[in-house]
DNA sequence: TTTCGCAGCGAAAACGTTTACGTAATCCTT
DNA sequence: AAGGATTACGTAAACGTTTTCGCTGCGAAA
């Protein structure tokens, strides 16, 4: 039922004139006159010409499209990575093609051929959870298509070569740890994530050296695992907690979703935030800042994160194109404290 | 630097057969023996051959993509949607290509185009609040290429035969209402958006209609208007209401973050929700669940209204590909009303 | 005059598929 | 054994661009 679209040929043959000289006048090559340049112009508009960039990119072997790859939309986080992407794609003329994993790694395959046969330029990835092995990028790096990976990337000596875009998670929780400290806290828990994630881990770390440093005592019954990372864990672990340790007066989650639940757990038990326990989350999410107390957090620059990757992913493209090496980069974003109600005990 | 891809006469060569009975072994389309099938399937797997879509597309004319157009995408609502939108569109082998108006019409007005040049076979739209003139969709109209419109679509008259996917605002405002009126609220305000948009005068009328059945007053002093509907606006919003109407005692919000900011506002005040003013909001933000006091809300299903759509607009291409009829449908998606403790007070 | 340069344009090939059409070989009818 | 049907494949055109190369005509330099 579609009616037939108007192609340069059209506008070649009622102007008299080649496809050739159509498509020079109107990507304003040069070798072209300003007398035809303006009757093709003038036709163009006149017909509703719209070009075709399924034949340019055939033709031109570059779709001007960028690929992503994430784990999840529905996600506060990776939304605003998102936005940060779309902006640098779109100040740069490239569409966005999305794929969500759902952290499934049968997905990642999936979605990173379908890119692939989309002959997308370049691809922005944040891997699923469930991602071990790297062979289905092997399409894109046989091809010298450019990747960036994202907050969620290989492990170090997977990939080498590769750009990375990470956040500094390690001393995001170095920084929130020690801020508790400052506090006046003594005996500090931490809620962390699954260890097989990269991000749990630095966070992990970063909370273990910071009470090193400062010469806190450190206890297994203190390490509590989120194996889903919910609301729910935050609020059923610190009635757990607090069996063992009714001494504890802070706890650092690995996530705000995690510390709203905890703090919800202890105001059940008539436990006073931040009095007698601060809590300090991560990520800062939107919530963080209503909810009551108003929950201390460690904001992730997730807009910035977007906008760094795609920046690097469009330079590695261009320099590509010229022919240019490009080495690739690691950039690693800091993290900033936002102390509020829930940790501010002086 | 990009190596050159495996092709479709690449395999033929090898195998010296010509490019037709390659293609054919490789869709399984008939006319084509279950040995040479055999032999080209195995060469491809070895050459690692990965089919190009644009090609494929500018031969058939069809791209297997669709466009999404939104607002915003940090948006816990249509971020659902989105979710919704990939789900089918996956499921039925279809890539997604998502642009992001920030609410501008302008940039709309780029996306639309930039979606068409890319020939997507169908388009999904949210439309930007600024957006008053549908001219822009005259290419996807003309070439007959299905679009459906979702949450803010437009006016009813202006785009006839376009499928919508909507959700009742006007039933979803007027049940929270007379839950308020159940509840015992005598005298009710509203916090309604700007009343050029669609959602907010169904909302609106709503609320009005609700008063009108049970006999309640209504007054314009009752009514105030929130430009950005922001949490700010409903904090501030609450003075003003109190110096007028220090005898209402309900609140119904145009949505979450409005109503949690008129909660904060009376909090601040010493006024007790809901003992004393009883407040329920719109779209049921995860936050909602967890501000304290929860905060009542209406629910609509963001997930289905994406999956929905989809369906639709698959359904739409589909039958314009067979060339039979598709007469366009208006689905209205009902809410559910979330009762929690910010409206509870029997 | 010849020679060169240059501006403006066209012819045609390419990009990688899909598909309408034709054809040779094989098989089954009567 | 002649005729038709069927199977499996090749030829070549088409999809809508971009781009290389070459050509023409004109003016300027020699």
């Amino acid at each position: 039922m579609n009616k037939k679209q108007v192609t340069l040929a059209d506008l070649a043959q009622q102007l008299g004139i080649s496809t050739a000289t159509v498509s020079r006048a109107l990507k304003d090559y040069p070798d072209i006159s300003q007398e035809t340049k303006k009757k093709v112009l003038e036709l163009a508009r006149e017909l509703k010409y719209r070009p075709n960039s399924m034949a340019a990119g055939l033709r031109k072997r570059e779709s001007h499209i960028i690929g992503v790859i994430i784990p999840s939309i529905v996600n506060h986080f990776f939304s605003s990575v998102i936005k940060g992407i779309m902006e640098v794609a779109y100040e740069a003329d490239y569409r966005v093609m999305l794929c969500q994993t759902d952290e499934s790694y049968a997905k990642e395959i999936a979605d990173t051929d379908a890119l692939f046969a989309s002959r997308v330029d370049g691809l922005l990835v944040s891997l699923a959870h469930e991602t071990q092995n790297y062979d289905h990028f092997d399409a894109f790096r046989d091809s010298g298509i450019p990747m960036v990976f994202f907050d969620k990337v290989p492990l170090d000596n997977a990939m080498p070569g590769i750009s990375k875009v990470v956040v500094d998670d390690y001393q995001g929780a170095f920084t929130s740890v020690e801020h508790l400290i400052q506090q006046g806290c003594t005996c500090i828990a931490h809620f962390h994530g699954p260890l097989s994630a990269y991000t749990s881990v630095n966070r992990y770390n970063g909370y273990k050296d910071a009470l090193k440093k400062h010469g806190l005592p450190q206890h297994e019954s203190l390490l509590l695992e989120c194996k889903d990372i919910t609301f729910d864990e935050g609020r059923e672990f610190v009635s757990r907690l607090r069996e063992v340790h009714p001494e504890c007066d802070g706890i650092f989650t690995v996530t705000d979703a995690v510390g709203m639940g905890a703090m919800m757990g202890l105001k059940a038990q008539g436990v006073h935030v931040p009095h007698d326990i601060a809590v300090i989350g991560f990520s800062d999410w939107q919530i963080s800042a209503i909810v009551e107390p108003h929950l201390s957090s460690i904001a992730q620059p997730s807009l910035e994160m977007g906008r760094r990757a795609t920046q690097l992913l469009l330079k590695e493209i261009h320099a590509n194109k010229e022919d240019i090496h490009f080495s690739p980069k690691t950039e690693v974003l800091q993290t900033q404290l936002k102390v509020r109600a829930s940790s501010k005990r002086r």
